[in-house]
Order: structure tokens, then C-alpha cells, then sequence
DNA sequence: TGCCAGGCGGGGT
DNA sequence: ACCCCGCATGGC
């Protein structure tokens, strides 16, 4: 049982810097974890910690008596990315082919981060998979591996499973539905645990492309993989995951050769180049590849009700494994 | 049913 | 430096 160990407000600064929390808090998130009033973020699965954030900008963190507090708000904020500027990524969409409409109607969209380790696991279940497979194996992993924390007065919180839970019983990946993706999730708790991987720090400091082949260490984690996990643990946004779906949208949008896609989308986004990527699978609804096309062709390049994408992936019944 | 999906590594050339 | 294949699983 955690009990409240600090109130933030974060509305005066989601309002000076515009951000929409409920575009925040629900997109690329779990029924389980956010239920269209507020959200449970998982601060640190070990500890545990979390945060309760309600879409108005009220938080509290909850976390064994003693925590670093100033730490786990420092921690919250950075998952909310409450401390990045994105007007010059805005900027950019707002004269881009595939994220114009997106950066008029999402611009208080802000991506949400989580530690490392869950990143991984989430880019390795996205590989060669459809969006609702990865999501589906995601879900169901939190379910199998069955950890969570009581919050004094507002229930059980699910939590998901730890490099160590993973070591201890790595059946369970199996039975999440990864297939061979079990053995690299496998490798990937192995190098975490080990300390084989560069902390979290030495990341953040490194160039990028230190960064990412770092992470390709690991045998499994190619470049897509760790580069959407840099992005998603680290917010670093340098270098853009490529996958199949992103190479051809872009080199229709674009009007380049599939093998130059990476290249221009690089000239055009700098150092916004995987938040780019990862605004698209949120504006096309994640959609499979002939679908993302005929969107794009027809210009429809926002979410849309009932599309069951990434923004409304909370609400879908398929991802609710509890 | 068979085919494919937001990769990857290993083996060929 | 390429090209190509198999790989588990689930959805259509």
C-alpha cells in the first residue's frame, strides 16, 4: 500500500506552455493505466512509484515513505515532457506534407516517456508486427507478469514487469504472444540487469549515434528498435525509426525514393526527427500500411473517432486484458 | 486458408 | 555493400 507522498500542480505549467493533458495522457496508454479523467504513470516500477494526474493539471505521487521526492517529481515532469519546447518541431509540422493538419488540431500534444527498459520492451513488440499485435503482446505482458501496487484510497494499480520478473519466469513472454521477439526481450532484461547497457545518463550525454548502436548491443535490437527506445525513454529525437510503414508514406509524401526517405526525412526534421515519426502513427491512427496510404492520398491525416488508433487505443477493448 | 505486419540477423552474392 | 530468407504469433 503506497500512500501520497507529494502534490504538484501542473497546471500553471501545462497552461504556459499549452499543453492539452488529456492528448497527452490518453495517447499510446492502457484503459488500465488512464480512464478518461486521469492517469496512473508508472514513475518507477521497482520501487514502486506513481503518479495520479488528472487531466486538469492536479498530480500526486504516491511512493514508499522515505523516496527522493524531488526526484520523482523531477521525474514526472520529464515524463510529461512539461520541460520541452516544442514550437520549433511545430514550426516544422505546420509546413510538412504529412503533419500539417496534425500540428493545427494535436499542437498540445506531448509525448510520454517512460524508463528504459519498458521502452525497449515496447519498440521489440512493435517489430514486424501490426500496431494492435505489438499493443496486444504489451498489454497482456503487464497482465501475465501480474505485479501492481495498492494506492491508498484509489485501488490497485497494474505495474509492468521488471527486467527481474522477466529473468525469473521468461515462459511468460512466450505466453504474452511475442514469439521469437521473447528471446531479444530476454537479452534486453539480461543487459539491464547485467549493467551491460550505459545508464540512462551516459545515454542522455553520448552523441546519438553512440547512443543507438549502444542499444544495438543486444542482439535483436536493430536500428528501428533502439532508436524509437531512445526516443521514448530519453526523449532524444536525433534520429528517426524507419520501419517499412514511415519509408513508404514518407517517399509518397515526400516524392523521394524509398532508400532516400531517411535522408530527407532528416533534412526536414533535424533533431525532431523521431517525435515526427511518432506524431504520424498518432495522426494516421497507426493504420496498416495500404490503409496509411489511401489516407494519406485523400488527405485525411488525423486521428479519427472510432479508428481505434493510438489516441484511442485507452478505450479498446482488445488492449483491456484485466 | 494463407498471407502479411511499424524488424532483425545470418547467409548468400 | 547489397539481397533474401526465415522467424512466432495473431488478425483478416
Amino acid at each position: 500500500m503506497l500512500k501520497p507522498v507529494a502534490s504538484v500542480d501542473l497546471g500553471g505549467e501545462t497552461a504556459a506552455r499549452g499543453v492539452d493533458l488529456f492528448k497527452t495522457l490518453s495517447v499510446y496508454n492502457f484503459g488500465f493505466w488512464f480512464d478518461g479523467r486521469e492517469a496512473k504513470l508508472v514513475l518507477d516500477a521497482e520501487l514502486p512509484a506513481v503518479a495520479v494526474v488528472s487531466v486538469s493539471g492536479a498530480a500526486r505521487i504516491y511512493a514508499p515513505p522515505g523516496s527522493d521526492v524531488a526526484s520523482l517529481e523531477e521525474r514526472l515532469l520529464h515524463a510529461l515532457g512539461l520541460r520541452e519546447d516544442l514550437e520549433p518541431f511545430y514550426a516544422r509540422a505546420s509546413a510538412d506534407p504529412l503533419l500539417s493538419a496534425f500540428a493545427r488540431e494535436w499542437r498540445g500534444w506531448r509525448l510520454r516517456s517512460c524508463d528504459l527498459w519498458w521502452a525497449l520492451v515496447t519498440a521489440v513488440c512493435q517489430q514486424n508486427a501490426s500496431f494492435r499485435q505489438g499493443w496486444g503482446m504489451l498489454a497482456k505482458l503487464v497482465a501475465l507478469y501480474g505485479r501492481g501496487v495498492e494506492l491508498e484510497g484509489r485501488g490497485w494499480v497494474p505495474l509492468p514487469p521488471t527486467p527481474r520478473d522477466v529473468l525469473a519466469d521468461p515462459g511468460k513472454l512466450r505466453g504474452a504472444g511475442l514469439g521469437y521477439r521473447s528471446a531479444t526481450v530476454l537479452r534486453v532484461a539480461e543487459a539491464v540487469e547485467s549493467g551491460a547497457l550505459p545508464s540512462r545518463e551516459l545515454l542522455a550525454a553520448e552523441p546519438a549515434e553512440r547512443a543507438e548502436a549502444a542499444l544495438r548491443s543486444v542482439k535483436g535490437v536493430g536500428s528501428y528498435t533502439a532508436r524509437l527506445a531512445l526516443a521514448l525513454a530519453l526523449r532524444r529525437y536525433e534520429l528517426p525509426p524507419v520501419d517499412r510503414w514511415v519509408r513508404a508514406l514518407a517517399a509518397k509524401a515526400y516524392g523521394v525514393g524509398e532508400e532516400a526517405v531517411e535522408a530527407e526525412w532528416r533534412r526536414r526534421w533535424g533533431g525532431w526527427s523521431a517525435l515526427a515519426v511518432v506524431a504520424l502513427t498518432v495522426a494516421l491512427d497507426a493504420a496498416p500500411l495500404s490503409k496509411a496510404l489511401a489516407r494519406l492520398e485523400s488527405g485525411r491525416l488525423l486521428p479519427e473517432p472510432g479508428a481505434g488508433g493510438p489516441a484511442e487505443l485507452w478505450l479498446q477493448r482488445w488492449a483491456q486484458p484485466f
